[in-house]
DNA sequence: AGTATGTTGCACATCATTGTGCAACTGCAC
DNA sequence: GTGCAGTTGCACAATGATGTGCAACATACT
């Protein structure tokens, strides 16, 4: 308490809230964004970054906490409470994954890429293999109809997500539509009839 | 004829061969691998590479034409002949593309990311252009079924590819059913029921 | 006013990568 | 063997990015 008289965060949090948020921005366009351009983005000098973060690793590290975080609240909001149609788990993930969509697409985009975050991979992977167990049971009910086996399956959801994340962005998809067609889309991947997951999608987004 | 008198190809031939195809899988693996890395990769010293190719622009360009050229005659396979029915035309061009499926890959990754390489994309959109008119008719037709509009369901066929190819990669899916399986997911994608497009692939491959 | 916290604008060393120049070497063809 | 195309192994300059040090400065809090 010794910073924080008033109720107003310091400048330097904001600041700090500021680079983070231009980070995702930045890096979400191009992985290789240097610190120098995140910080003219973010209305800063580079040596400001340098003041906030130790390194570069830990700027985008300190990022992907929040991603990983983000995503897998969504995930557990989707599939929590007592819902044992993995059609409807499915749906639920999706519309709240879809939320917090460029935290979960810098995740991936840069877990690709940097070495040392290797480790980041592996603390997302729970929330994959629960993606999974929904999928392998729909499969193994008869609910969902696909050829793939079930970790290709998440595979495919989780690239479908990307690909309608950039739809938005370019202008081909209306944002307000955008979640629930994405559920839809999900659905009809696994091979649930679109009548039916149409159906389902709407009944869930009232 | 002034360099090739035996019927081999000089061991300069092959060695431009070996780069581009070595630069393919590292580009592949890393759209910022160095030049050493692909040199050495390939076997060779990095001043060898630039003895093939003036700088890395024009390694990257040829390795882009290359599959420029090689979507583009798979694409045209897939949709030529008198074929009417958009299914099947989506179903021949994605067993078609997935043959190439390297190619197509670095193809939209370098794409990204290179601003020199910007024209590239648009020396592709054609082939774009084209699987979205496809599309375009299936939906009018009601062949198709899909709360998404013509071209953002062409993206998110295009990075469904991707996400088998990973999947491929990663050994969980098996590369002999993998394009029959592609192809039955982007036709489930597109809302095409399942049995129907199962029944129609089996047709296709046989 | 005085103080602490944070920001700025340099300067600097370090490092990786790119592209080039050149001399020496290796095979293969004639 | 002589010559030639291509490869190699340096050395080199140029560039751009990272991370650090330091003095000057601005702002808010006391």
């Amino acid at each position: 308490m010794s910073a924080m008289t008033t109720g107003t965060t310091s400048r330097a949090d904001v600041n700090r809230r500021r680079i983070l948020d231009v980070a995702l921005a930045e890096l979400l366009r191009d992985p290789d964004a240097s610190m120098d351009q995140i910080a003219r983005a973010a209305g800063v000098v580079r040596r400001t970054v340098y003041g906030h973060f130790p390194n570069r690793e830990a700027l985008i590290s300190t990022l992907l906490d929040g991603a990983v975080e983000a995503v897998a609240a969504a995930h557990a909001e989707g599939t929590e409470g007592a819902t044992e149609d993995p059609a409807e788990c499915v749906a639920r993930s999706t519309l709240a994954v879809w939320r917090v969509a460029d935290r979960y697409r810098i995740l991936v985009g840069l877990a690709q890429r940097s070495v040392t975050v290797q480790g980041i991979r592996d603390r997302f992977t729970p929330v994959r293999e629960a993606a999974v167990q929904v999928l392998r049971r729909g499969l193994e009910e008869g609910v969902f109809a696909s050829p793939l086996p079930a970790p290709a399956l998440a595979y495919v959801h989780e690239q479908m997500l990307f690909a309608l994340m950039e739809a938005v962005n370019d202008g081909l998809l209306a944002p307000e539509e955008a979640g629930r067609s994405a559920a839809v889309t999900l659905l009809a991947a696994a091979g649930v009839p679109v009548a039916r997951a149409t159906a389902l999608v709407a009944e869930l987004s009232d």
